[in-house]
Parts: structure tokens; C-alpha cells; sequence
DNA sequence: AACAATCTTGAAAGCGCTTCCTGAAATTAA
DNA sequence: TTAATTTCAGGAAGCGCTTTCAAGATTGTT
């Protein structure tokens, strides 16, 4: 039933060739032709197949993001900025959500093997140096959001920074006892955050005190979840004498978070760090990333590099921004 | 750079329909120069690209899903299903994003007609009859999700009844004015649970009143954002007097429902749909909905589908359950 | 030792499309 | 009118793989 290049051409009269011009745009075609043939298939309810297509074309006009988790405003910022900017291009995007229960590295790195898109996004995707390096004998465009890797494009925020603002904003309204609630440790943008928090508690020449750091059992997606936000706020709230502040890796979190502090009657200033859409009607003071940006930014590096594939990997690093609401107020 | 199956073939001194044999388990390959077949090709980093694949196979061992947003849990649960069910099979699970600013139904047949996959899942995706109707003549495997065609298989939860649960929770507390914080007007859930809010109140002898239903002037996510809902919230805060309760479409637009009442001072008692990960922790009683069955159920008959395509079209309809935290409590 | 049965492999066709290369037809220039 | 261009369309090769067919190698049987 399905109908392939070969039945168009019969039933309009014309040769493949010509048929796949008209599809392709390309060479000449008399407008009588291609009206005709476009009426034909359209009657038909034909048009080029992709397999075929990806393999006569050398490009495959596509290109695959992957992506952990998807059920934030984090990411579809991102997705938004991307789509965005491939619209207008003829470019398709296709999302690949990493399992996570499986090897992330094994699943990327079949994909790459099999050659899907003509270029890739990495978002909130994290390796170790020997594992970035390894993606190198693809030869493939890449582009990574929310890591960096010196051999590929990237673009990230600085996370250092963002949680040194949130942690130097406490400190300034006179808290010594600030705690944290992080959470999975060896994620890289957990360990910055907690690093931006150190930075800032030494430069007030405030001694860093590891029983205020608590984190949650629940360690899926990275510990970035509401119950390990509400398990670890429990934590917190048992140290004794109760912390002045808390610091938090991520508004997802901060609700867990702002739920275990009702639960037990107990309120502290709270700052958490993604500032989703829904922060702002939580009240949730919290740091800001600009992610459409960031979107928009790897997209157009990818982009340029699928043209001229040896330009030199580029590396931005946005500033975050503190975003003042009511939970870090008193 | 890229290796093909040739240069593959060469380097192990087998021919092609050998390495073929071997990355596709299928015929008999002596075990020594399956080995060494894999030896060379790992070290060379070669797998079949999928597009020349897909174009030899008839099959191309992968599904599409579309779908419009992917921002919630709804859509996370769902997707844990379809993977889940999926992975032991060794089917791909491709996600196209149905972008909102552009008409779904020519995003969508544009797929259909590339023949992306054996099959397709729609999640949350509402066409009209007739536009259901066209995707026959694909005449490819479909599922859907969250909405309901005779034509295709189909997996949803009762709308009408869940909303009815909500409403006659607040009708059996005694309350007579309740207002509705609905959504997009046109959208399919959206009207159903209207519907069964509409039937609560005529069961109860309670006459419609339209001023009790508002809605937010945003209508991105079909009305089913945060903004919306504090918009509405405001409207029906100014309805003099005041309504004893409500009935909102989503959990998110009670999120923005809930700081409109704190904004202005006042509280009455909300439910609202979708029982999201994060409803638990903002104590919103809301009416749950078994996503992950629906998942599962819609893969399952879609993979079955693809086995003997000629099956008659299932339907599904599942039964939400209403879940009282303490948004609905005075 | 001879023959049948079973394994293991390669040659080659073909999946549906793009695109280069030609040549014919139509148009313009002279 | 003829020559020089330009436009339009078809033939055919080839993209990288799977798979059928058949032949050669190996094993088992008597």
C-alpha cells in the first residue's frame, strides 16, 4: 500500500529524478511539472521517505538532543530556545530522554555510533574527561548545555557563582549558621554549587562546617526531587541550635523542602537555585539561569560547526542572577 | 573518517554479509570470526548507521510519540511507562515535540507521511474528527493517549467522572457556590470537565451558573499554565459574593490559584487534576490520574498492532480516583 | 570410506531516494 | 535562419545496509 518514488513518477508521468526535484527544490523544473507531480502525490499521500533519504543525502538535515529529565521548565526553556532557532532552518530536532537506570554513556554513545543526526546536544549530561574524550573519534558536531568539556561547544552558567551570591546574601543580612541542602555529590553542578557556598562562607571568613550540609535519601535525578528536599529539610531542621539559613540546590527541592518546614512548624529563610516558573508563585527566592539563552547559544554554535567543522570549541559561561521573593525573607 | 561495513569487512577479512550477520545475531557465524568481526569493529568504532538500516530492513524497530508539552509529571510518567515497556524489546522510542505556535495536525501527518516508524503514540493531542480520520490512509500503527478515536486504539481516563468526584466532594460538604478555574475552552479534557462538574451540580439540583467559570487571559499549554490560574483565581475572587469553593482544570493553574488567594488575603477551599509529584507537597487535593497504565496500556496495544495490524481498535477508559490533601479543607 | 546432513560464508540483488551527467527542447542572440 | 544559451527532464550510479540463494567446508552416520 505505501506508496514509493517509482508510483509517483508512473502516475504523473515523469522520471524519479524529476519527482525528487520537486521534492528537493533543486535543479529545474517546469511549473507545470511540479504542479503536476505535487498533485499527484498529494492525492497519493506521498512523500519522500526519511531512511531513504538519509542515506542518498550525505546529511540527514536533523539533529538529536539528550536529555535526562524532562519534566521541568528548565528544560523545556532550552527545548523552546532550540526549536526556535531550527524552525526557520528546514532542521529537525529529535529528543532522545537518557534513561536513568541505564549506562548514560553507553546509550549516547550508540547513538552516535549509528549516526542519527548530523549533530548533537548535551543537556545536564554529565562525564568524566575520559568519557568526553572518547565522543571525539565520531568526528561528530556536538554541543554541550549545562557541563563543559574543552574539546566540544559548550555553554553553561556559573554555578560557583550563583550559589556565592544566594550564600553572600544571608551572610550579609548577619547569618553565620547557614546550612545546605545538596544533593547527589558527585554530579557536577552539585559539587559547584556547593563550592560557590564554601567560597562565599570563607571569604566572610566563616569556617565551613560539614554537619550543615544534609541531603535526602532519594537520590533520583541527581537527588533534584521534592521528596529528597523534604527528607533532607528534616535534616536540617533537626541540627541543634537550628540553623539561621538554608541554601538549596535546586527550587524542586526547596518545595520538598518548604513542606517539611510546615510539617514541623519550623520556618528559615530558604534560597534554592533554577528559578522555574512555577518559584514565582511559591514565593521561592531562588537563582537564576538564563536558559533560553543558553538554548539558543548551543544551538547556533552546533549549527556553525555541522558548516565548517574544525573551528576551534567554543566555551560560554553566563552569569546567574539572584532573584529576591518571600522565602528567604524572615 | 566514518567507517562503513565495508571497510569493516575488509579489516576483519570476512565479507559484508558476515559483519551483517554478526551485528544482527541472525544466521549461523562461527563463533571465532564473530570475534574477531567484533574485535576490529569496536576498535574501529563502527556500528550500521540507522538510516541505511532502516532502509534495507522493512522494519525500523522504533515508535514515535508526539507529543505537545512535556513540562509535567503527566508527561514523565508516561514516557517511564512507554520506556519501560519498550526496553526489553529493543525498540526505540523517538520523541518529536509537537511545537504549540504551529498547526499540530500538519506536524504530525508530516511524520506520518516521512514513515519515521512502525508506529506512533499521540499523547495528549486533539484533532477532529475528520483530521483523525485522514491518518488512515497511512494506514500505519497508532495509539492514543488522553483523548479518543474509534479509528485508532485509545487510552484515557474519564474526564467527566473525575471532575463529578470533585465537585460532589464539595457539594456533600454542603457548599452551593462553587466556582470552575477552567482552561482553553475548545480543548477536548478541558470541555469534559466542565461536563462533569456541570452534571455534579444538575445531580444535586444545584442550577449552572456560567458566571461561577473563569478562566486567565494566558492560554499557552491550552490555558494549563500558573499565570492563567492566578488570573482566574483574581476573577473569581471578585464574584460578589464570594463562591465556597472550587474546581480547577490542573494542578499547575492551581499553583497560581493558590497565590492569588494568599495575594489577596482570602482562601476557599480548591481541588484541582492531575495529582503531579509536586501536588503532595503543596497540599493540593487533586483528582489522580493512573498515568502510568495509561503508558503502558497504549504501548502494549500499539506493539500488538504492529505484530497483526488488522486488529480491531481498543478503548480504554480508566477511572481517576480523588485525592484529598488539604487545598480542599477550610 | 562414502554419503548425507548441517554449518558457515560470499555474491549479488534490492531497499527508496539523490544527484551527476547527458541530451533534447525551448529560448535568445546574431 | 542558424548558432549559442538556457531550461528541463531522464538514465544510471551509488548511499550503507539486509537478505536470499547457493556453494563450499565441516561434521556425523553407517
Amino acid at each position: 500500500m505505501p506508496k514509493n518514488i517509482y508510483d509517483i513518477a508512473k502516475a504523473a508521468g515523469v522520471s524519479i529524478a524529476t519527482v525528487s526535484r520537486v521534492f528537493n527544490d533543486k535543479g529545474q523544473v517546469k511549473k507545470s511539472t511540479k504542479e503536476k507531480v505535487l498533485t499527484v502525490a498529494d492525492e497519493m499521500g506521498y512523500h519522500p521517505q526519511v531512511f531513504a533519504q538519509g542515506l542518498a543525502r550525505k546529511k540527514k538535515n536533523s539533529i538529536m538532543m539528550f536529555v535526562p529529565i524532562m519534566s521541568n521548565y528548565f528544560f523545556m526553556e532550552i527545548l523552546g530556545a532550540i526549536q526556535d532557532k531550527l524552525s526557520s532552518k528546514n532542521i529537525e530536532l529529535n529528543i532522545l530522554h537518557v534513561i536513568a537506570e541505564g549506562d548514560a554513556f553507553e546509550q549516547v554513545e550508540y547513538q552516535l555510533k549509528r549516526q542519527w543526526a548530523d549533530g548533537y546536544i548535551f543537556v545536564s549530561i554529565h562525564f568524566s574527561k575520559s568519557q568526553w574524550k572518547s565522543f571525539e573519534r565520531f568526528d561528530v558536531p556536538i554541543s554541550v548545555i549545562d557541563d563543559s568539556s574543552h574539546r566540544f561547544d559548550s555553554v553553561a552558567v556559573d554555578n560557583i557563582e550563583g550559589s556565592y551570591l544566594a550564600t553572600k546574601y544571608f551572610i550579609e543580612k548577619g547569618f553565620k549558621k547557614i546550612a545546605n541542602l545538596t544533593a547527589e555529590p558527585t554530579a557536577v553542578p552539585v559539587m559547584e554549587r556547593l563550592e560557590g557556598y564554601r567560597n562565599a562562607l570563607e571569604d566572610a571568613g566563616i569556617s565551613f562546617d560539614k554537619n550543615l550540609i544534609k541531603r535526602g535519601d532519594d537520590m533520583s535525578r541527581d537527588g533534584f526531587n521534592e521528596k529528597s528536599g523534604y527528607e533532607g529539610m528534616k535534616k536540617i531542621l533537626n541540627i541543634d541550635p537550628l540553623p539561621e539559613a538554608c541554601i538549596c540546590a535546586s527550587d524542586i527541592k526547596a518545595i520538598g523542602a518548604l513542606k517539611a518546614m510546615e510539617d514541623c512548624g519550623v520556618r528559615i529563610p530558604i534560597i534554592s537555585y533554577d528559578n522555574l516558573t512555577i518559584s514565582k508563585y511559591v514565593g521561592l527566592s531562588t537563582v537564576h539561569q538564563p536558559m533560553y539563552e543558553m538554548g539558543t547559544r548551543a544551538t547556533e554554535s552546533l549549527l556553525s560547526r555541522i558548516e565548517s567543522p574544525k573551528l576551534a570549541a567554543s566555551k560560554t559561561i553566563f552569569k546567574p542572577e539572584l532573584i529576591i521573593r518571600s522565602s528567604s525573607e524572615v
